[in-house]
RNA sequence: GGCCCGGUAGUUCAGUUGGUUAGAAUGCCAGCCUGUCACGCUGGAGGUCAGGGGUUCGAGCCCCCUCCGGGUCGCCA
């Protein structure tokens, strides 16, 4: 049966000691993490947040229901212990435990609270599966690892707000129910009573009350902002996820960029320990693409790509002559060193993954010392394939992976992401590092097939650049945006844009979406009737706090870095959210559920 | 929506070409044990092989469907 606190107040939390503590009493309460009953002495590893202590139930000095009662002890029971912090003798140090040298030789317990056996170790080292710990995430969440990661996640929501609170941001809370804006991302809408018929939408960001603050007067504003997206999802992508928003008046890119990199700079100091130099490097969204096939480069190693489509033009070679001809280029990566590393079946494997990204096909070119093997030498004139070789610099010993097609971004996407899975599976990334760098001037405008317009790549209140604002009407494609990413070993951790605060731009920038101007007020109009009353320049970011999270704990796994995360479902099976409601509630709604639908 | 991977004691896994009663480790239960820390020793319990259908004399294994979970492409202003 569970006994009463009665009184008891804990004294230490289990690793919380120190050598001062010796010899006093200490009152601890945890979980019974391990227990080892040797008949008339008993050790348990009570644990809690801060760590282990082992505790001692010793028969021969303790009243014999003391004893009883530690004998029932099983893994994860709630227990209170009284005692005396006791130095271990040297044999009976446990060097691998934080606390080895110490004990706690208990004079009195408590039972809070009896554990059926938990279906599933409570310990970093096992391996349960994903599944069964979500399930009972609570159990889950005990393990020491996450126990970490949580705390680290706090420590990082608490030096953002100390940092911007520093630099004279003031924390604004913005709705969560809001008005749905479908321009981007699904939103997940929320039924109203009182409206029969009509919907709140969940927040994708809280991009224009943040924008409407700025024109409200605040200046500086910051709010770590849950945030919904009724997207599918992936490893590093949750439909709610939480991001530290950002926003200032009277400044332009450098402004944000500058007061941004210096939070970063001071997580990275004071969660790893790790001095970053600023400014940041900066790079164009053209550069990156260019050498690295990504606008989210990871910098901890090379690979980087290289264009010949000048050096095979005119070649007869089908797959390159119709990727130049339909617009699009011919790259590669050159892997030094890499010529004996490649099996045709690992090279077949390549090919299969690149297809993934629709490439048609993986060319490649190995110069080994006993000759060169290429998949394509046939087609190439001798004087071709040398050019080819001397672009790529290519010496004995190495291999080059060749992709070509008539759309850039296919070219970019698959060669990229084989740069990305060369340097995995060849260890080239030093997980040590952490490379930043801000990826500047990205389009503005993204041609969208599906839409048949041309839709914001950032979203449509991003300011183009000052130089080319006059190619919104002539040529829509070539117009930069003031909008920047920051990128941390290949993951984009946060990114924003200066805004538009003339109304005139506005509109134009609707109109080159497609947008009418009666479209546009329709869906945006309290937004646009604010924009007359005296907008400041303006510009933010929003930081992406689970991912900062994944890289400061080195977790690949979002939902490691969340208390209570959401499968690939979007549902929680925890608590089995979503799930059926009653009628009486869909009738209160206004809401008929069309099942066969 | 597409492609790929996975689901066998509570847990992690093994399971041969389709062949007797589905195994191991660990956990769990009981007993013994005064320095364990992967405690040890003795004994015991524990299985809808994800579910359904099919092929077969015979299915954990082969085929089909469904469910559940993961990765990924599309998608993510």
């Amino acid at each position: 049966m569970s006994e009463l606190l009665q009184g008891w107040k804990r004294t230490h939390r289990c690793a919380e000691i120190s050598a001062a503590d010796v010899g006093q009493e200490a009152l601890m309460m945890g979980w019974a993490g391990t227990w080892r009953n040797l008949g008339s002495l008993i050790f348990i590893g009570l644990r809690d947040r801060s760590g282990v202590m082992q505790v001692v139930f010793d028969e021969s000095t303790l009243p014999h229901e003391v004893f009883e009662s530690a004998e029932s002890i099983r893994s994860e029971f709630a227990i209170a212990v009284r005692g005396v912090l006791r130095l271990r003798k040297p044999e009976m140090v446990n060097k691998d435990m934080k606390t080895g040298e110490y004990e706690l030789e208990a004079k009195e317990l408590k039972i809070l609270s009896r554990a059926q056996t938990p279906p599933f170790y409570i310990d970093d080292g096992v391996n349960t599966q994903e599944q069964l710990r979500l399930k009972y995430r609570y159990l889950d969440l005990r393990r020491p690892r996450l126990q970490q990661i949580l705390a680290a996640r706090h420590k990082i929501m608490q030096i953002t707000r100390r940092y911007y609170d520093g630099q004279g941001f003031l924390e604004i809370e913005t709705p969560v129910l809001c008005k749905s804006t479908p321009e981007g991302a699904r939103d997940y809408l929320v039924p109203s009573r009182v409206h029969p018929g009509e919907f709140y939408a969940l927040p994708q960001s809280p991009q224009q009350y943040k924008q409407l603050l700025m024109i409200a007067g605040f200046d500086r504003y910051f709010q770590i902002a849950r945030c919904f997206r009724d997207e599918d999802l992936r490893a590093d992508r949750q439909p709610e996820f939480t991001q530290i928003d950002i926003e200032m008046s009277f400044v332009d890119e450098d402004d944000v960029m500058t007061v941004n990199e210096g939070f970063i700079a001071e997580l990275l100091r004071e969660v790893k320990g790790v001095e970053v130099q600023l400014p940041l490097r900066r790079m164009t969204w053209r550069e990156a693409m260019d050498r690295f096939g990504s606008d989210k480069p990871d910098l901890r190693f090379g690979l980087e790509l290289i264009d010949v489509t000048n050096e095979v033009r005119g070649s007869g070679f089908s797959v390159f002559e119709g990727a130049i001809e339909g617009g699009g280029s011919v790259r590669c990566i050159r892997v030094p060193g890499g010529a004996e590393k490649f099996s045709r079946k690992r090279i077949d494997e390549l090919a299969e993954f690149v297809k993934t990204y629709r490439a048609k096909g993986l060319a490649w070119l190995g110069m080994k010392s006993e000759g060169m093997q290429c998949s394509f030498a046939k087609f190439l004139s001798p004087a071709q394939l040398a050019a080819v070789i001397k672009k790529a610099e290519v010496e004995t010993g190495d291999i080059v992976f060749f992709i070509a097609d008539a759309n850039e971004e296919t070219v970019f996407a698959s060669l990229g992401a084989l740069r990305l899975e060369l340097g995995r599976s060849l260890g080239l990334v030093d997980e040590s590092r952490y490379e930043l760098l801000w990826v500047t001037e990205f389009p503005l405008l993204e041609w969208d097939e599906e839409e048949g317009r041309f839709m914001a790549k950032h979203h449509p209140f991003t300011s183009p650049r000052d130089e080319d604002i006059e190619l919104m009407e002539t040529d829509p494609g070539k117009v930069r945006a003031k909008a920047y990413d920051m990128v941390m070993n290949g993951s984009e951790i946060g990114g924003g844009s200066i805004r538009i605060h003339s109304p005139e731009l506005q509109e134009r920038m609707f109109k080159a979406i497609g947008f009418s101007h009666e479209a546009a007020w329709k869906r945006f109009g309290y937004f646009m009737e604010a924009f007359k009353y005296g907008t400041p320049p303006h510009g933010g970011l929003a930081f992406g706090l689970d991912r900062i999270v994944m890289q400061l704990t080195g977790t690949g796994n979002i939902r490691e870095v969340i208390a209570f995360p959401k499968i690939q479902t979007a549902a929680c099976l925890m608590t089995e959210a979503p799930g059926p409601v009653d009628d009486k509630q869909l009738n209160e709604l206004h809401i008929r559920v069309d099942a066969d639908a």
